[in-house]
DNA sequence: ATCAAAACGGATGCTGCCTCCGTACGCATT
DNA sequence: AATGCGTACGGAGGCAGCATCCGTTTTGAT
């Protein structure tokens, strides 16, 4: 009746549920199997057709995007708190780490983050996502290389792939031990002037 | 006749002429199509029935073993060129650049590499040049080492760890320049004192 | 020329993807 | 309470790829 503002029919109630039925067990199943676990047992497990999965989200991305976005709250409390550290190579430190086990929590996520970073697909749901991770990244660099602790060359990008290659390599199946020496040899090339062994 | 030398049937002709028209034609589609490949395609391409496809190489990554058997004439090619070089230093970087090159041949080569690397599946035909090639990084560290260019913290594991990144994130499309970058973050977190910007 | 071993190759069953359309459900209206 | 309409459901079905099995053909030896 105002302006604009259409009268719309109140959303049918199974929607709701069965979207949320939908993103919890593929939360489950994602976690279980990795990024490419069978859609069809999705949608089996949460108690609705293929069809209806389909139409709820068109394509396999557009489920993962759904879960991370439930998953990114847990991200972006953690920057709270590490927004308050007074150390901003320390908070730098933190942050690549949140970003890494974000990446890390399914196998097989990398992948598809990456094909979503490199843009020139508006289309494809993860990519607004990656760009902002991408863009806080940089912020923290750059707070870091104004104390003097982060050289000058690198840029947020830079660290954001080499996150993913940690998360990538997680995934794999590596050992905790390679993983550590990979982040300190990362770390070694990042900061400035770190000369011991 | 003589002493334990059993004397055996000479081998089918036909035997040795699907093998190479299968490995040519499998190089041809990972290639194109990366590791990932219609194996039913390549068959059919190469002449053959699925039959003879998976009883010459009986998984995807017996098949991708052989190739890569065939491709690794050019790395200890490249290798001897740089066996030549008298600085370890520019000796380690290239070997790091022509590893780098071998694995991401294929687009989606690194991940079936990693499952192999971290060994424990011995039947899994990939694990052996894995290992070897792990043994040779850690011989060009040392050497490096020793003239005090690379962290003495470095081993070769790590540095094969960080190649087979720098393949992934290029097999996922990463524009040239943001490799670069890598390349040069990794770098500066294995040289020894590197303190420019 | 014949034989037996060895290799072939395609038919087959299976799993997963994704679409399409008849059906059922839920909200609004009376 | 009953009716009607639009929306959402869900499963059947077509397709592609994997991996196996077995009747048939090829090949080397005699």
């Amino acid at each position: 009746m105002s302006a604009g503002e259409q009268r719309e029919r109140k959303p049918r109630a199974d929607v709701q549920r069965n979207r949320t039925a939908l993103l919890e067990t593929a939360q489950r199943h994602f976690l279980q199997h990795g990024v490419g676990t069978s859609l069809e047992a999705v949608a089996k497990e949460a108690g609705v057709g293929p069809g209806t999965l389909y139409r709820h989200f068109p394509t396999r991305e557009a489920l993962l995007a759904a879960v991370l976005h439930t998953r990114s709250e847990e991200l972006v409390a953690r920057q709270a708190g590490i927004d308050q550290l007074a150390d901003p190579a320390q908070a730098l430190e933190q942050w690549l780490r949140a970003m890494e086990e974000y990446f890390s929590a399914f196998s097989g996520l990398p992948d598809p983050l990456m094909a979503a970073a490199r843009a020139q697909e508006p289309d494809n749901p993860l990519t607004i996502p990656c760009h902002t991770l991408i863009t806080a990244t940089d912020q923290y660099v750059q707070a870091a290389q104004l104390t003097g602790h982060v050289r000058d060359s690198v840029r947020g990008n830079d660290l954001f792939l080499a996150a993913c290659s940690v998360a990538w390599i997680k995934g794999t199946g590596a050992d905790e031990e390679s993983l550590d020496r990979l982040r300190t040899l990362i770390a070694s090339g990042y900061r400035r002037q770190d000369t011991q062994a």
